[in-house]
DNA sequence: GAGTATCGCAAAAACGGTTTGTCCAAGTCA
DNA sequence: TGACTTGGACAAACCGTTTTTGCGATACTC
């Protein structure tokens, strides 16, 4: 079941059947379908192992998710991620390579692990595994980029166009004070979208209202809540997860507001929930992110320069209910 | 980098280092202690690969997720799946391991894949995969168990046991017929639960009503709406997924029936979702039983019988306001 | 004091491929 | 016809570990 067997059963050197089945020496077309034909009929599978070991290659490409010590998620979206996920999944194998998934909980377990490259999902500033990657000369993409540093290898979605796409649509339809909720600024998504934020705001004279809350529809609707009774309370909602819109439509209904009469709301990302609530929203795609990361990092490992070393994945807003003039009648269980 | 630097700084053999590194051979505790030293200082990784090939173990444990061939999702509970291999990815690292990703569409991949062990999450009648890794002689352990087949490495819910403790649950509060919605009775969940109802149903002396449907709030809708506009209409639902049960609740509202006065909802398994719905809920934890699956397998690797062949995880019912007397209320956005 | 464990370490053989360098035969060119 | 190229195949080195075997040296036994 070695290069040995066939070579023996093809009666040829164990060079020529290397050479034969990756298509490298020169070698006579008939003898190299004859090994092939051989190796085939063999069921010969070339040992990873020591095909890695030889070629300086271990065909494991990391992704690395944020994770609190204790195990649990600390991102804020998992449908998000698992798509992402199985995008890449399926887009790593493609290319010959298996995707391993880490924790950045477990640092110790990377060096135990030799990973020909690195995707990093959603990079804090100062990103300790980027760099510690980097150092050892290790590809590394992030899908969203590392705050505060400019260059690098990224996949991203541009919040600075999406979200006064999204500011306006809310304008359109009448708002006149929109709040901003997200999460902590440390990633480039949360620091982006706040900027284009400000700016929006600061363009349309209008005074930034910016909550920070965990990502949760709880903290979306204490947030909401605190908002809602501030003096000059915010008549639209623009809340960077899905969840936290959620957690604004339960604040809205608790304070007596109607969706979207008196108070709009559109979240960031789309999600199965969202669709629920008819929530209206930006739609960014884990699955085009994945695999443009992996493209982009097997491009990388293989010394090809990527065709662009930054590469924006468009986004679209999806209109729903919650920000339609009409009002959003609730038309679920009874009350 | 290599062994052989530290051999040279520590002024020994490579052997030495090993034995001294691995705690194999017989050394001397000095020489230990110095080749340890040296080693730390000059920051010597053992190449993983090398050690794999030598070793003859690669390190690696596949993790196979049912998915569509066009790299969808095919699993009904992207949250209770993310939490199981973030949870197993976890565990596989404190052993030593790392989780490899796989999809079951990429059959090709698994071929180019040194893998000690496999994890198959809810696998089908005459597993494909199973089969394959068995025959290979790789141990093979699953979550839920092969449908017709005994034997094998295993962990699993008893829903034999949680099935007739939430009808127990729902005939407690007064329900008569209680409906069943399940998914395709193609996994050991879905096929002992729909089990367990009939047998339930035939102690309790009540006719059963299985509805299968897609793993859909859309589908659960459907399904349930069908089954109240029955002549004996069910006054109980125990749903397969809490997404069914949502859907469930949705056509509730919609035929207008208040739950849980004239209709009690249970789902399995719990979720976000299902919190926010109130919906009283089977728990099945997915990091238990992850964890549990890689210890198995693990075990199995190491050439130890893991200390139990098969694996109880036990799960516990959450009740909430679909299943309490007092009628639910909505709580959110205005009618 | 000869025989025998035991100890501490090193040399060398795997592990299963890839890659390099070499050789030979046949064809090409001047 | 001799020098040079080219195509085809092979032997051997190498990748970086682990593991087995072997060999002096020291300590123990009687």
């Amino acid at each position: 079941m070695g290069i040995r067997e066939v070579a023996d059963a093809a009666g040829v050197s164990i060079t020529t059947v290397s050479h034969a089945l990756n298509g490298k020496g020169r070698i006579n077309e008939r003898t190299r379908r004859r090994v092939q034909q051989v190796a085939e009929q063999l069921g010969y599978r070339p040992n990873t192992v020591a095909r890695s070991l030889a070629g300086g290659r271990s065909g494991l490409i990391g992704l690395a998710i944020a994770q609190t010590s204790d195990g649990e998620f600390a991102i804020s979206d998992i449908a998000f991620y698992s798509h992402l996920m199985n995008a890449a999944t399926i887009a790593a194998f493609d290319r010959g390579y298996a995707l391993v998934l880490a924790s950045g909980a477990q640092e110790a377990a990377w060096n135990n692990l030799w990973l020909d490259g690195l995707i990093v999902v959603d990079p804090i500033r100062d990103d300790p595994l980027c760099a510690e990657f980097r150092g050892r000369g290790i590809p590394v993409v992030t899908t969203g980029r590392i705050p505060e540093e400019d260059g690098g290898h990224w996949v991203d979605c541009n919040h600075f166009e999406a979200t006064p796409a999204i500011l306006d649509h809310l304008a359109a339809r009448g708002a006149r004070r929109i709040a901003l909720i997200g999460t902590a600024p440390i990633t480039s998504y949360s620091l982006d979208t706040r900027a284009a934020y400000q700016q929006w705001c600061k363009q349309h004279d209008q005074e930034p209202m910016i909550a920070v809350a965990r990502a949760e529809e709880s903290a979306g609707f204490e947030t909401t809540q605190k908002l809602l009774r501030r003096a000059g309370r915010p008549d639209a909602i623009y809340a960077m997860l899905d969840r936290l819109a959620i957690g604004a439509l339960l604040a809205a209904q608790a304070e007596g507001l109607s969706v979207p009469g008196q108070l709009q709301v559109a979240g960031c990302t789309d999600s199965d929930a969202g669709k629920r609530e008819h929530l209206t929203a930006i739609v960014v795609p884990p699955e085009q992110i994945g695999r443009a990361a992996v493209a982009m990092v097997a491009d990388l490992i293989e010394g090809r320069e990527p065709p662009e070393q930054h590469v924006w994945v468009p986004t679209r807003i999806v209109p729903r209910r919650s920000t339609r003039r009409k009002a959003l009648v609730r038309e679920r269980l009874p009350a």
